[in-house]
DNA sequence: GAGATTTGCTAACACCGTTAACTTTCGGGG
DNA sequence: CCCCGAAAGTTAACGGTGTTAGCAAATCTC
């Protein structure tokens, strides 16, 4: 019994389904930059790959699952695409990494807008967010990149954060802390990154939603100058 | 014949409809709120009105006309609620008066949720934003309350804009001013105002789309250093 | 090769937006 | 007053959606 033949078959089998899921997903997303959100639809999913609706059902188990897959996957996307622009900059410059970080996540939401409305314009989500599960949100794949990058940027002490943190949010912020990996992260570095986080998303999404167009057809200086700010709230000099 | 009459009776039917058409959205609006935007159907609508979904037709176009005339009258009504925060407060203090409005623009978007959802959550406005368009958008009648505000307070002089403007700026803040009504407003201004718009929008709809869940229960104070941050960048004293 | 599992199909249901054709209602001019 | 015409509502239907049930074929396992 070759140790192949065993796990061969069956292997082939996981190997065919496998490839059909990532079809799926695939075919899901073109309709989606092509088409817009409104046209991933199964019916349509299913004509692309010569398949009835139906089908479908053999690997998702509903149109929303189907959905929150593709979200899923394209946040590791977003995710490998922060950590490349990471890696393209030396380890032992955090603030410029993390500034470069930020300038990639601009980028990838404006060329890839309807993924990043699909992934961040989720009208209310509907009570689905304890707030222990940020490890395992898919959300945080991402998050986790710009995090790091601040502990790093904290390690090497040229952030100060402050020192009087609301009383109210001690409790909040270390039930953060216990579901984070790795070892202990001060509670004021967390606030520093939420703070952080909350500009930048803001930043990033008043341009990628359209709420700039009635007026700038170039909204990229006032990215830039936001981006400065942020970096001087860390503690990062004006560099670059 | 009586100048009553011949308007009387048309005005009754008039006043019928109009009565209708109220209705219509109202009923719409309670549908949004109580089971979210996919509830927002011409059916839905019909059958809580005891009609049938084609008699709608004679009232609105189509469906997305009537998603229209809800948007916009969601828009009125924000406007209506800044406007109203901003009277609470003495006109020769512009200042605190800005900074009320943001506080109202937060508690409004937050108290309702879903309509601000469907104001703002728009992924990918599909070429239909032509920038001359910006005095007869009607997302614009809520952002003149903020501009206006701007203004009073750069005419009281405690504003100190940016000199040195992008020049690739220039021409697109000048079509804007020439879609604005009364007094030429001066581009530094207008520059300051898209600045300050995109970070507040950014800090509510982080939080409004539940983007700060996984850390925060409460992000009050966190609005409140960002609010505190944009009135010292319009160069407010740090009062209240 | 026989049995079991997986994968696809068709048919059907309820819902959606939208259109066409018909009936009812009702205000206004002779 | 009465009739006419416009306005507002109806039902029936078309194509689209997600979803389920039941069946046929292909494929893996023994």
């Amino acid at each position: 019994m070759p140790s192949t033949s065993g796990t061969g078959s069956t292997g082939r089998r996981h190997r065919v389904r496998e490839e059909a899921l990532a079809e799926i997903l695939r075919t899901g997303r073109r309709l989606l930059i092509e088409e817009g959100p409104s046209a991933v639809t199964l019916r349509a999913i299913a004509r692309e790959m010569g398949m009835t609706a139906p089908a479908l059902y053999r690997y998702y188990a509903s149109h929303r699952d189907l959905i929150q897959a593709l979200t899923s996957h394209l946040y590791d996307e977003l995710a490998a695409a922060l950590t490349e622009a990471r890696e393209r900059h030396p380890a032992d410059e955090p603030g410029r990494r993390l500034r470069e970080v930020c300038r990639e996540l601009r980028r990838w939401a404006l060329s890839h807008p309807r993924e990043f409305g699909l992934l961040f314009a989720k009208p209310v989500t509907d009570a689905d967010t304890a707030p222990g599960s940020a490890a395992h949100d898919p959300s945080w794949r991402f998050g986790a990149v710009l995090l790091d990058l601040m502990v790093e940027l904290w390690r090497r002490g040229g952030m100060q954060p402050p020192t009087d943190l609301d009383p109210s949010w001690i409790g909040q912020l270390e039930e953060v802390r216990e579901h984070l990996a790795g070892e202990p992260v001060p509670l004021e570095v967390i606030y520093v990154f939420v703070a952080c986080w909350a500009r930048l998303y803001g930043a990033v999404a008043v341009e990628v939603f359209g709420h700039l167009d009635f007026a700038l057809t170039d909204p990229e200086p006032l990215f830039g100058h936001t981006l400065h700010d942020i970096m001087a709230a860390l503690g990062e000099p004006v560099g670059q």
